[in-house]
RNA sequence: GGCGGCAUAGCCAAGUGGUAAGGCAGCGGUCUGCAAAACCGCUAUUCACCAGUUCGAAUCUGGUUGCCGCCUCCA
């Protein structure tokens, strides 16, 4: 089955063809690391690390590059705040970068390029942009004449002349168009500086993106991905320089993501309302955020509230039911297959994913999954035929192939559930030692048919915010959420 | 000023021509000592509004209203 893809460039589904069959190159624009990563970049993250797995899961040989910007203007008012070199700084942050990856189970890319890596490979893609005539010298700075690139401003579906007249760009007299971007930049003292053949200096923010996607991925590759806001002018600007410099269609889909939206207000440092991933972390799972992002459609903006998260969170807890259900009935699962046949399991997960990544669809059929499952467990509460343990044997390995695509159910429901039991005491300040002791008191009251007292007993949990459930094979408690 | 997006039940949300997925919450039932969990059933004759195209529209066209984003660093 084709995939479909939405191209920004196009502004339609087209289907996806990669330039060479059976291989995708995709890049997508990483951090600026000079602070904290937040919710915005977790959904950019988080929908290409989906996008990547489903792509290798259908056969294709995926080479995804994911670069770092490790030098820029914030990187370097921020080292010169703090009295410290930029280098120092962009690997304290890209360590804590990789910190929340891991927390948040994103799959590392193929390549993850640093642009100070790459100052040779950028300096060759200016020289030839300035050989080829786009790009002209002014006192040690090198700028891109957008002027003489005619297709600038396809992606962004903007003309020059429109944009002159509300704009807010700084005027600089040297530059032969207010919209021609630096490629070069002259430096100033006590900034990181490399030579170059028009003086010492370091990369424009732009260049950079078309030097490391070409170096990998090579002069035409098949998706540039990152957040809507890229769109103009970073990618714009990309396009200009690498179509400009190789004489080649740069990219075939561009795929862009929308905002993370608090409380409907847009996140941004200004309003002070952005959330930082470590902090989110410590009060939901991080499943429950992937859950959460991959419930919308990537390119519409998700709103982040407590409740919505509260709702992911009780999803995420339905799903880990069943495993646990499942697995105290058959035993683990034999070595958690992540083989990801997807043209056997969940064949409207499948039809979902190639329709443009429509998680928010292959969410519900893996929902769809779980409560067959329940149901036909339910069903058989006594004895299990051979034929019904077949079907739960392979609904359960179609969920943990879709989650595998997801990025969730990564843990053993007892891990899970425990973690979650012991965060909520720890947020509730409640000591288990106690509940176990009333619980035990409580089930020795059932045993004598005191109702009463095991009553009793179950409210004054309830009002610790202990939930008990009595189980067939035992009495097991959950803190509320 | 220019460009683009969105409007679906109490809430979140999928659905781009064939008669409204899924989740959360709620109500009724099964189960249970009673609960909880799970399951079953119910919960939008209707998709912001108006007009049009069509045998047929939430889906296409035109218009109206409301909300949002980008045009400046930004995921």
């Amino acid at each position: 089955m084709a995939i479909r893809i939405y191209n920004t460039l196009s502004g339609k589904k087209e289907v996806f063809e990669p330039v060479e069959s059976g291989k995708v190159g995709m890049y997508v624009c990483g951090p600026t690391v000079y602070d904290s990563c937040h919710i915005g970049h977790a959904r950019s993250i988080i929908t290409f690390d989906v996008i990547a797995r489903y792509l290798k899961a259908k056969g294709f040989d995926v080479t995804y590059v994911r670069n770092f910007t490790d030098i820029d203007d914030k990187i370097i008012n921020r080292a010169n705040e703090l009295g410290i070199d930029t280098r120092v700084l962009t690997d304290k942050y890209i360590k804590e970068f990789y910190e929340d990856m891991d927390a948040l189970n994103v799959e590392r890319p193929s390549i993850e390029p640093r642009a100070t890596d790459h100052i040779d490979q950028i300096i060759k893609v200016i020289d030839k942009l300035i050989e080829k005539g786009f790009a002209y010298i002014i006192d040690g700075d090198v700028y891109y004449s957008v002027e003489l690139f005619k297709d600038y401003g396809k992606l962004s579906g903007r003309r020059l002349e429109d944009m002159e007249a509300g704009a807010r760009v700084d005027i600089d007299k040297r530059k032969r168009s207010p919209f021609d971007f630096a490629l070069w930049k002259s430096s100033k003292p006590g900034e990181p500086t490399w030579d170059s053949p028009w003086g010492k200096g370091r990369p424009g923010w732009h260049i950079e993106c078309s030097a490391m996607s070409t170096e990998y991925l090579g002069e035409t590759f098949d998706i540039h991905g990152g957040g809507k806001d890229l769109i103009f002018p970073h990618h714009e600007n990309e396009i200009a320089q690498s179509e400009a410099a190789f004489g080649k269609t740069f990219v075939r889909y561009w795929i862009h993501n929308g905002f993370v939206n608090i409380n409907q207000e847009k996140m941004s440092k200004s309003l002070g309302n952005f959330i930082v991933l470590k902090e989110m972390i410590k009060h939901y799972h991080p499943e429950a955020l992937r859950l959460f992002l991959l419930s919308k459609h990537y390119r519409s903006p998700v709103d982040f509230t407590d409740d919505a998260m509260n709702e992911a969170v009780a999803g995420l807890d339905k799903i880990y039911s069943l495993l646990e259900r499942i697995e105290k009935q058959f035993g683990q699962v034999s070595g958690k297959d992540k083989t990801l046949d997807v043209n056997v399991f969940g064949g409207q997960f499948c039809l979902a994913m190639d329709d443009d990544f429509n998680t928010a669809l292959g969410i519900a059929a893996l929902f769809e999954v779980v409560r067959n499952m329940n149901r036909l467990l339910d069903e058989n509460k006594n004895s299990f035929s051979q034929d019904v343990e077949d079907k739960v044997h392979s609904g359960w390995a179609d969920i943990l192939k879709m989650a595998a695509i997801l990025g969730i159910l990564n843990e053993s429901p007892e891990d899970y559930f425990a973690k979650k039991r012991s965060t909520g005491l720890e947020k509730k300040s409640i000591n288990s030692e106690m509940i176990d002791k009333m619980i035990k008191e409580r089930i020795e009251a059932r045993e004598a048919k005191n109702w009463a007292r095991a009553d009793q007993i179950r409210k004054q949990l309830e009002d610790m915010s202990i939930i008990i459930e009595d189980r067939p094979e035992g009495t097991v408690w959950k803190v509320k959420s």
